[in-house]
DNA sequence: AGCAAACGATACGTATCGTCTCGTTTCCGG
DNA sequence: CCGGAAACGAGACGATACGTATCGTTTGCT
């Protein structure tokens, strides 16, 4: 898969993009975020900071080429059982944020990113989009099997699980967990009474 | 309320917070957070660096103080109407998140302060924590009027609510609107079937 | 072989951080 | 109303990182 953020020339192309993006993983997994600089990564990857820069506008972009890689974006498999489709969505979306890299790093890149809508729609696409997608395509044969409303919101759905779970990584630090997933696919499986029903 | 970050000494205790919180709020609202840097706000607060470096560790704890005047944690009114209690916690939180100073600060401030377990749970403390507990007397208040069930997990629904919330806010940037808020209470109130009514 | 792109090294100017020193102002007790 | 201590403002300082620019070398395509 190309990288996302960098932008090959027409001929010839790059030759260092993968050492690169390696040299900046292992940074970050060995020194963490904060030691994260242009210049160390170059130095570990035996490579001139001018050939970071001909390839990414800035740290950021980087950095979030090097996480894609990282990040699972899987299709969610026909297991013929809403409920255990919906766990591997679920436990894949937790299994992203728990990435140490990947949680640890996730703050800055927004920080840095959110200033330049252009960029940020790059990330939102690389990151999240598409792995949305496949988790749609899930929610959809769950509805078409008649499991789930029809006017089912998969976007909201997909907020609330990436959103409960990023929050809890990030602010209160409480487990991500069995227990959690379960919740969060109980709260789109166990239909609303609806008023009716009772 | 004294600041959360700063430490005030013994005698004389400080005699500008007020001036530099202003004033970093007033960058951030004018400038935006990369403007934010510590000059900057000793320039528009006509203090110097040092005074600001007196009391804060640094500018992430800094923000953090400044932010924190302007987050609401309102005590639920009693409604008699558990519904609309939800809905005020709930549009509580969106108001929280939906400030543009607030959000604009929020990632780079989880980033600066989560290499530094001592400033981020003087953070949780400041931010979430004040305004959970107003919003968890609530939600136990609903359960004793019986409109909510006895196991309830106020801290799971905490992390639901302000998950999606911010993820919406940081991430997807879909609107915080009042169907949002209808949809998370009712994610809430509307118990699940129980796999026996049904 | 020849050419252009990609490269590495590295110097450079800018910016900000956080520390420090020093002289001045403010406050409080006596 | 005086004197000392704490708080203060100004700003110099070293360290670090950014992003740009220059230049000679390597690589790979034709």
């Amino acid at each position: 898969m190309a990288s996302v953020f960098s932008s090959p020339q027409a001929s010839g192309g790059p030759r260092s993009l993968a050492k690169i993006l390696d040299a900046a993983r292992g940074v970050l997994s060995e020194h963490g975020y904060p030691a994260l600089t242009i210049e160390a990564v170059a130095a570990a990857a035996g490579v001139g900071k001018s050939t970071i820069y001909r390839w990414w506008p800035n740290k950021e972009a980087l950095v979030a080429d090097a996480l894609a890689e990282v990040f699972r974006a899987d299709d969610i498999p026909d297991l013929g059982d809403t409920h255990a489709e919906l766990r591997y969505a679920v436990d894949m979306t937790i299994d992203n944020y728990a990435n140490e890299d990947i949680a640890a790093s996730l703050p800055a890149l927004a920080a840095g990113l959110l200033p330049h809508p252009e960029l940020m729609s790059r990330f939102r696409e690389a990151f999240l989009f598409r792995k949305r997608e496949n988790i749609a395509v899930a929610l959809r044969r769950a509805v078409r099997r008649g499991d789930l409303p029809d006017d089912l919101d998969t976007d909201l759905v997909q907020d609330i699980w990436a959103g409960t779970i990023l929050y809890r990584r990030l602010m209160t630090g409480s487990p991500l967990d069995a227990d959690l997933a379960e919740h969060l696919v109980r709260l789109v499986t166990d239909k609303p009474a609806r008023r009716a029903g009772g």
